[in-house]
DNA sequence: CTTATTTTATCGTTATTTGATAAAATATTA
DNA sequence: TAATATTTTATCAAATAACGATAAAATAAG
């Protein structure tokens, strides 16, 4: 074994459905022997990257929720986007989820959100969550914003792509075109997602803006609410990005 | 060097003041030659715990968001003390932010928050911030679940120590008795703190639940319906966090 | 108190990390 | 575009640390 993957592959153990494993689980499922495990988890406990619990077990420590505040205090995306994500809200006349999001490996991540009060749907887009590539606008504005060959290459690692790569590219184009990606029941039935590309070449960012609401919310009039509300929130966040990315506004 | 400090150190360079660093600031900050630096830097890309930026800087990765949410999901503080914090700020008939906060090493750590929309104030307690041990109600209340013992080591080595140990140690016992602590701008001026320990043996936790709110609005009608809904949330978790520690109810 | 289980310590072998240096890739400037 | 500077990767021998079997210690269970 060897480098970081030592410790990330203990971590990606636990999760909602293992959220507590014994060290001989740990052993068995990794291959790995108890001695060397114990050495690691002595390790990640002492860096709070682990914690010990009852019957001999370990979960996830709390350094997690520190470094996300981390995240969120210096991360270009998050810093210029989550504030307009309430402010969003308000200009929707319906109940709705505002999300940032942003390719994540070959996942797209939300990466803040903001609920309605008044909305009791639920969205799989939650914050933190790895989603699907090629479903739900969220994802495919996301997509939209990349380079041809990323996205031919993404596309064709894909498993789960629902259409062949050209077909898909075409909609790429649509949506760097208008603006907007709007999608139906992809992700969760009943639920719409309608999302504009947000980018910094600058910066390296491939994310998008995204609005969720009840399909039969979506009449002919407030569809260009929407759409307007987020294609100019979407270049406010831009704005913002730039300005972070002009030489010299770093102190390091 | 040696094991997972290898990382740490370099994670830990990366704060609100210093969102983005060279290799050769690094290189400076840790006595470590660029070379081994490279390497290691390119380990944790991969592993999305940084990622590369402009001026050849590296900055977090969104590796943080993802296990953030990993322990939003798993962690049974979190998860028994997260849903009752917006039915807690119903109960407060003013502008309120009501926190869950547990030991953090050294330190305290808020783990979950709600805010009211009324809420217009700023508190020192963010969701991942460490804060310190003997000032406000919030880590008062965390420090009085601890063993007596612990207690004054923690004293000892705390270098803000507003009081001597043995006086500190009496509020703790009176904390305990009446199960409340509460306190006037010791984080904030102008704000209140009032807590309510939390605590599992069981699963070695040891916790608060506070409410934050204006002094002004602090009269003593409302006083003591804060008390109580204070007092009976904080049992309910605690009720939620017993159940999630009997025998057999881990699917490892 | 006894026994079983979990965790830490020890240690030779094996494998990896380290940092100096060179090479390659990338960005900057002329 | 070419030339130069900067950033990043590759190479390699020496130093170091990780591995896992085993024993010892600490803790939990009966």
């Amino acid at each position: 074994m060897m480098g970081i993957t030592r410790y990330t592959r203990i971590l990606a153990l636990f999760d909602e459905e293992h959220p507590a494993w014994t060290v001989a689980d740990i052993s068995a499922a990794l291959d790995t022997s108890a001695s060397t495990l114990y050495r690691l988890i002595r390790e990640m406990v002492a860096a709070d990257f682990l914690e010990s619990t009852v019957e001999s077990r370990y979960r996830l420590g709390p350094f997690f929720v520190e470094y996300y505040r981390r995240l969120r205090l210096t991360d270009p995306l998050v810093l210029s986007g989550a504030k307009f994500l309430r402010p969003l809200l308000g200009q929707i006349p319906c109940p709705c989820t505002t999300i940032l999001a942003r390719l994540y490996g070959k996942t797209v991540m939300c990466v803040a959100e903001e609920r309605a009060n008044t909305a009791s749907f639920a969205t799989s887009y939650e914050l933190g969550r790895p989603m699907p590539l090629l479903r739900g606008a969220t994802s495919m504005a996301v997509l939209s914003t990349l380079p041809k060959r990323q996205i031919m290459k993404l596309v064709s690692e894909a498993s789960d792509a629902p259409k062949d790569a050209d077909t898909l590219y075409a909609e790429f184009t649509g949506i760097r075109k208008i603006g907007i990606s709007e999608t139906h029941g992809q992700v969760d039935p009943g639920l719409v997602g309608i999302a504009a590309p947000v980018r910094s070449t600058d910066l390296g960012i491939n994310a998008s803006l995204s609005v969720i609401i009840e399909q039969h919310n979506l009449t002919t009039e407030i569809r260009p609410h929407i759409y307007a509300a987020l294609s100019s929130t979407a270049r406010m966040i831009e704005g913002f990005m730039a300005e972070l990315s002009v030489p010299g506004a770093h102190i390091p």
